[in-house]
RNA sequence: GCCCAGAUGGUGGAAUGGUAGACACGAGGGACUUAAAAUCCCUUGAGCAGUAAUGUUCGUGCGGGUUCGAGUCCCGCUCCGGGCACCA
């Protein structure tokens, strides 16, 4: 019989609904196991075959815990509202909320093909309102929540005004915006607007008036993990630097906890080490300088407090508020002059183009430990946005100040024994401190760090800047709060309205706010937004519902905010909501939460390192600190599976003619490469008559062929429709059917790893399959299994199998996996192997790579249960002894001969056959054998000298 | 500039410090067939010697080192990919 896969394929989806095979629920008997994949944005092109990489991963991993015995949670779901979802809108001119819902239909088809073992019945839509509902919610505990670093956790900003109420900011350690300084009276002086204003200091989720990436093409504000080089990742479209007030999430207050809690949690090295680069911590020294001839004083930042002795000039960052303060009458002209020539320069020409510029204030600040006095300048090179926005140069020791020095000719001390400072800075962190003043040479201290190595020089310092109150020891943070507003159309609105100008959260009972229709959604370049465009869209306070706009009195009804979520927003604990995704009393239940925890495997693109990964941790570690979360990370281990890139294939057209010359011959041409669509090419050869029917242009196409066909070029490049290498799942179904472009996907390489997607070498599995059916059915029908007991072969073949699947499939190493089951059918084929019991063992194996086929067979072989939940068996290493050991012989170390020995053989009977075997006397005459290295059941070795 | 990961046949890729190239594709040869498809068998890292069996040398980006023995460990480079980046 043959394998038919489209019958046995289409049975089994069916099979699969009706039986509810894949639905799980919470079983307190059994252990849980939940594997997550990243759910995917349902963008109009539909999946290509690198998308289902990661899903056959996990599904192979999924149905394997389960077949171990766990309680498998495995879901899926759309990231449905945001960017992408709305770009595809705008760009086919339709509805977001029509295409987003196609898009799914079109996705949902496709995955279905492939046969996961989702429970579909768990699925969420971050655009559902039942599932936004928790978004916002969420958004309001952030907003009602302040984080408070002495207990290291969020609290209730109730807390936050009680501390106000009685102490102001006295003893106040807490996250915030600008450090702000006032006393129980002045704050309860303050007018309500005034304490909202100062709450939003210190709220998690809070109104912020800030430096934005803007890009007007977009019509929005993006994230800092949305922009790269300048421009947006979306779209490309050029992004500016705009102050606007915006929502925004203080991610920085968990600075250090996410930095920690990497060091708890299973992820590639590369991820963990993106996230600490991301997060950027710096400790360092803060240390306040006097301005002199006045009692200002101001404060820089550095990690190299052990260079006070070199700093010979003080930089500014040109939007520092200190700016106006220290520049003096007579440069006032030349500081004007300089500001301008910064406002000037786009933030995207800062960052390429590092020319040293500068301007000098007028001023000098005196240096707290010589009393020196060093010149104020101001340069673009210091950022306003890290640290104090000011910083002390030290040209010997950091090659900015040196180039900074060398053209504004400021002097250069240097403070390292033995470097050399005549072409470049100093930088390392290595050496031994040199040119401490001599005992009283300043009116100030007798301190001296000479002698000591940098990294004691830093530590003597702080102690003494700590000691004499100069400042403190401070840690720096390169991690952004994160920008929480769009001015889109298509995301969550905020729960949010405005009472005479102070942002109300609506109240928690009355959620979720529903996102209003309007005719108009398209986003505006100057910023207003599409929401705006909505006429149903006041809060009444006294009906407590959305009501039309012309309503507002700003008595009772009073405007909602415009802006939407990003798209982070929905996608940041969407993990908790499959474990109780239908429950409206609360994003996830106690109950649900304790059991599923969090999730065991989570496999996705490591493209998500700087943005979903870290705002879900964030989140997350914000719902543990509120208790709605029972772990602190969210994903336990992470596995990221590589890109599949495109191989695309070429023609080459001779120039000026319509005569294409096969790849082996193009060289004695003068040809132009075009792509052509790899569909109409198979291993390289072109279908001639395809490509002449492809496009009209080519309908009288000549060529020039080599032994008859024409051969065409071909490239790695990204996966995409431009370049006509996109390869869809649905056609490989089609063709070769799931289990064959399940095995392949996996055959192709290590998961982790990006590969080139080949639709060639797929013979090889799709052959496999067929050969393994054929253990089962031969070509007359007849159903080969037979009871029996197995041979010593055949069981040692399985149980080698059984061996290395197990392991491989804890190891994510699919692919070597699937080349231990073609050794193995090739093996049985060889013995033709009939026995029941070993097929019966292969096909439980083979379920989670292979699940069609496997409920076939196993329903063949007699069952009435599936497959899925065939116990997974345990080899026994009775039977993988081999009775004879190959031992390769080799004298000093280079491989001559192989012997047979028994394979318990004892090292000295090893050593003893391999020096009086026949074939060593050539090689020992006229040597001594000075040591015999036995590896057991390998490798002998002989050592022979003069 | 700093940090991370990688480099193995024509291709994708295997190798707890122990016979490098498993497995698969492609290619070449053969069987079956009127033919094709499908299926099956053999060869396939490079060089040298030999009619042949076979023997032998060289081979895991480059240069050193440790070791009886290195793709694997150590030191120094080159190249490719990724992250951070006037972050003081």
């Amino acid at each position: 019989m043959e394998y038919n896969f489209r019958a046995i394929e289409e049975k089994w989806h069916k099979r699969w609904v009706e039986q509810q095979t894949y639905k799980v629920t919470e079983d307190e008997n059994k252990k849980k196991f939940y594997v997550l994949n990243m759910f995917p944005y349902p963008s109009g092109a539909g999946l290509h075959v690198g998308h289902p990489l990661g899903y056959i991963a996990s599904d192979i991993y999924a149905r394997f815990k389960r077949q171990q015995g766990f309680n498998v949670l495995n879901p899926m779901g759309y990231d449905s509202y945001g960017l992408p979802a709305e770009q595809y809108a705008i760009q086919t001119g339709q509805h977001p909320e029509k295409t987003t819902f196609q898009n799914i239909d079109r996705y949902r088809e496709q995955l279905d093909k492939i046969g996961f073992c989702f429970d579909w019945d768990r699925e969420v839509r971050t655009c559902a309102p039942g599932y936004y509902h928790w978004t916002q919610w969420a958004f309001q505990k952030m907003f009602n929540s302040f984080f408070c670093y002495t207990c290291g956790k969020a609290q209730p900003i109730e807390t936050l005004i009680e501390h106000l109420n009685e102490n102001g900011t006295k003893d106040l350690n807490v996250a915030q915006s600008e450090e702000l300084t006032f006393t129980a009276e002045e704050w309860n002086a303050m007018s309500e607007k005034e304490q909202s204003d100062v709450l939003m200091n210190y709220r998690i989720a809070f109104l912020g008036e800030t430096m934005v990436n803007w890009c007007p093409k977009l019509g929005t504000v993006l994230a800092n993990d949305e922009v790269v080089d300048g421009v947006s990742v979306r779209g490309g479209y050029p992004v500016e630097q705009k102050k606007m007030r915006q929502w925004c999430l203080r991610v920085s207050a968990y600075a250090q906890r996410l930095l920690d809690g990497l060091e708890t949690i299973q992820w590639s090295e590369s991820i963990k080490e993106t996230q600490k680069n991301w997060i950027g911590r710096s400790e360092g020294t803060e240390i306040q300088f006097q301005i002199a001839g006045t009692d200002d004083y101001f404060t820089i930042f550095t990690t190299r407090a052990d260079t006070m002795f070199g700093v010979t000039f003080m930089v500014l960052a040109p939007e520092s508020e200190l700016v106006q303060k220290v520049t003096t009458a007579d440069q006032k002209a030349a500081v004007e002059e300089y500001l301008n020539y910064v406002k000037s320069r786009t933030e995207r020409e800062r960052q390429i183009d590092h020319t040293v510029t500068g301007v000098f204030s007028g001023s000098y600040a005196i240096n707290p430990f010589t009393g020196e006095k060093n010149p104020i300048w101001i340069s673009e090179y210091v950022l306003a946005g890290y640290g104090t926005g000011a910083i002390m140069a030290v040209p010997a020791h950091d090659s900015r100040d040196y180039a900074f020095a060398k053209h504004f000719g400021l002097p250069i001390v240097p403070l390292i024994e033995g470097a050399d400072i005549s072409e470049e800075s100093y930088d390392a962190k290595e050496g031994i401190v040199c040119n401490s003043p001599a005992e009283g040479a300043t009116p100030y201290v007798n301190f001296n760090l000479n002698g000591l190595t940098i990294k004691e020089a830093i530590a003597a310092t702080k102690k003494y800047v700590k000691e004499h109150n100069l400042g403190r020891v401070k840690v720096n943070f390169r991690l952004r709060d994160a920008i929480f507003s769009r001015q889109r159309y298509w995301g969550e609105p905020f729960p949010v309205y405005y009472k005479n100008d102070i942002p109300c959260m609506i109240p928690e009972e009355c959620l979720p706010i529903e996102l209003p229709q309007v005719e108009n959604f398209l986003p505006t370049e100057t910023g207003e937004p599409p929401l705006g465009n909505a006429q149903i869209w006041a809060w009444d306070e006294v009906n407590r519902k959305v009501v039309d706009k012309a309503l507002i009195d700003g008595k009772t009804v009073f405007p909602i905010e415009l802006y939407t979520m990003p798209g982070f927003a929905g996608s940041s604990a969407y993990y908790l909501r499959y474990m109780d995704p239908q429950n409206d009393e609360a994003l996830v239940s106690k109950k649900a939460d304790e059991y599923w925890q969090n999730v065991d495997l989570y496999v996705g693109g490591s493209e998500h390192a700087t943005g979903h990964l870290i705002y879900s941790r964030f989140w997350n570690k914000f719902l543990f600190d509120l208790g709605v979360s029972c772990k602190e990370e969210p994903f336990q281990k992470l596995v990221n599976q590589g890109m599949i890139q495109g191989r695309s294939n070429f023609v080459y057209r001779i120039k000026d003619t319509n005569t294409f010359v096969s790849l082996g011959l193009k060289k004695d041409y003068d040809t132009t490469p075009i792509h052509v669509d790899v569909n109409i090419v198979k291993n390289d050869v072109l279908d001639v008559e395809a490509f002449k029917a492809w496009r009209p242009e080519y309908n009288n196409a000549e060529f020039i062929l080599e032994d008859g066909k024409y051969i065409c070029g071909w490239a790695i490049e990204k996966m995409s429709k431009s370049m006509f290498n996109v390869v869809n799942p649905d056609m490989i179904v089609e063709n070769f059917g799931a289990d064959t472009l399940r095995l392949y996907e996996m055959f192709l390489g290590p998961v982790e790893q990006s590969k080139p997607w080949d639709t060639n070498g797929i013979d090889g599995c799709h052959r496999f399959l067929k050969k393994l059916w054929g253990l089962f059915y031969s070509r007359t029908d007849e159903f080969l299994p037979k009871e029996g007991s197995a041979t010593p072969e055949e069981l040692k073949s399985l149980h080698k199998l059984i061996k290395k699947v197990t392991a491989d499939i804890e190891n994510f190493s699919y692919n070597t996996s699937i080349s231990a089951f073609m050794i193995c059918v090739n093996e049985l084929q060889g013995l033709k192997c009939t026995n029941k019991d070993v097929l019966e063992k292969l096909i439980i194996l083979l379920a989670p790579f292979a699940p069609h086929m496997a409920e076939e067979l196993w329903e063949a072989l007699g069952h009435d249960t599936t497959v899925c939940d065939a116990p997974w068996p345990a080899y026994n290493d009775e039977y993988l002894k081999e009775s004879t050991a190959t031992y390769a012989v080799g004298f000093n170390g280079k491989t001559r001969f192989t012997i047979q020995l028994p394979a318990d053989c004892s090292k000295e009977d090893a050593e003893k056959a391999a020096l009086e075997n026949e074939n060593s006397a050539k090689y020992l005459d006229g040597f001594v054998v000075k040591k015999v290295i036995v590896v057991p059941g390998k490798m002998i070795n002989i050592v022979i000298g003069k």
